[in-house]
DNA sequence: CTTTTAAGCAAACGTTTGTTAGTGTATTTT
DNA sequence: AAAATACACTAACAAACGTTTGCTTAAAAG
């Protein structure tokens, strides 16, 4: 069929994740094929071992380098020097714009992480259970401090990380509002609801 | 191994229904087998196609059942004599209703219906569309008459539902709060996020 | 130019998949 | 009690799956 073209900075292996993340988020993780996978790199499926261990390993590079740019993210905000309403903003607009950016990637991660194998899978359930409760932690102390409505702090986190993925929906709309009018709005009516 | 066994109620297609629900949703669609259905049925698995035509009858029927009561409530709404933000209220408490009750089903048809097959695949997808216009008819309506914020209607219709999707993580942790709770925490965040 | 390495291919592997055919046995109906 | 129906079984099917093997060819390094 051919050679995988390559970009200087991207790899034949980056190529294949690349793809493999647009796959997986169109088909889901196990519905999508590696013959199908080869097809859209431009090889035949056998190919595709040359650069990768297994369908697996693609699954957990894709989740893991989402959960890493959230984890980097979520560790600078902590330490930022501001309200926490404040950096519940900071957060959402990384999630959003995120969401909006790297949309293939970060959706595999979202919905098709439960197809990791052990130890992937476990590590990655607690990073994410984790993540949340640091999140939780932001809300909690904006409640003490009075700039936050007396609300569970559990919900909150789960509200609003999944009205984030659900920029899925305005991915695939036909007429839709720029990514920035987006962003505008989902703060406007997130933070407007945490708000005393 | 045995016959289905029956209530007076159910069928044993009906059985195999609410089988299929719990594991379409552990497993998702694609991974979960008509051998594994069998066994948690209690049954071989060619028996199965006694009562049921294929794997994907399965799915829509889970998802029309889910599909038809979301419909029926948002008629009966449309029709009543109160407030937009009122009406919203009452629309999200039965969504989570239905999410913390008949988890399993509703789950399954908000994760796996894009396994349908037409004429059932491009059947669903519209009705979906055409759930998710009329509600945000109702808040552009809340707008017009100055009870809610001046937001995008359709960036706030698709937060409410991924919002409400979200419960599946609530369903998950262990040292969860109510699903009373739950609810009043949902319903001020949410509705609190609209209100001028 | 020669050697080495990287990257492609066709063919095949052992499983697992959804589903059908054919047959026997309970249960229900007459 | 006999006949009809409902329901379960075993065995097998073709197709699709992820992956391996062995071989060839293009690119990079010496």
């Amino acid at each position: 069929m051919g050679r995988i073209k390559t970009n200087n900075n991207a790899s034949r292996k980056d190529i294949i994740l690349q793809k493999a993340a647009i796959l997986f988020k169109e088909k889901g993780f196990k519905a999508a094929s590696m013959r199908e996978l080869a097809e859209v790199v431009g090889v035949e499926a056998a190919s595709l071992y040359n650069h990768i261990k297994s369908k697996n390993e693609l699954l957990h590079e894709i989740c893991f380098s989402v959960a890493n740019k959230y984890n980097e993210k979520l560790e600078q905000i902590e330490s930022m020097d501001a309200s926490a309403l404040k950096k519940i903003e900071e957060l959402l607009r990384f999630h959003i714009s995120s969401m909006v950016q790297n949309f293939d990637e970060v959706f595999v991660s979202d919905r098709e992480w439960k197809y990791l194998t052990d130890p992937y899978l476990s590590n990655f359930q607690t990073q994410r259970r984790t993540y949340r409760k640091r999140f939780a932690a932001i809300i909690e102390d904006g409640i003490k401090k009075k700039e936050i409505k007396k609300i569970d702090a559990t919900t909150a986190v789960l509200i609003m990380l999944h009205a984030i993925s659900g920029i899925e929906s305005w991915h695939r709309s036909k007429q839709k509002i720029s990514g920035a009018e987006l962003e505008e709005n989902m703060i406007t009516i997130l933070v407007g609801g945490l708000k005393k």
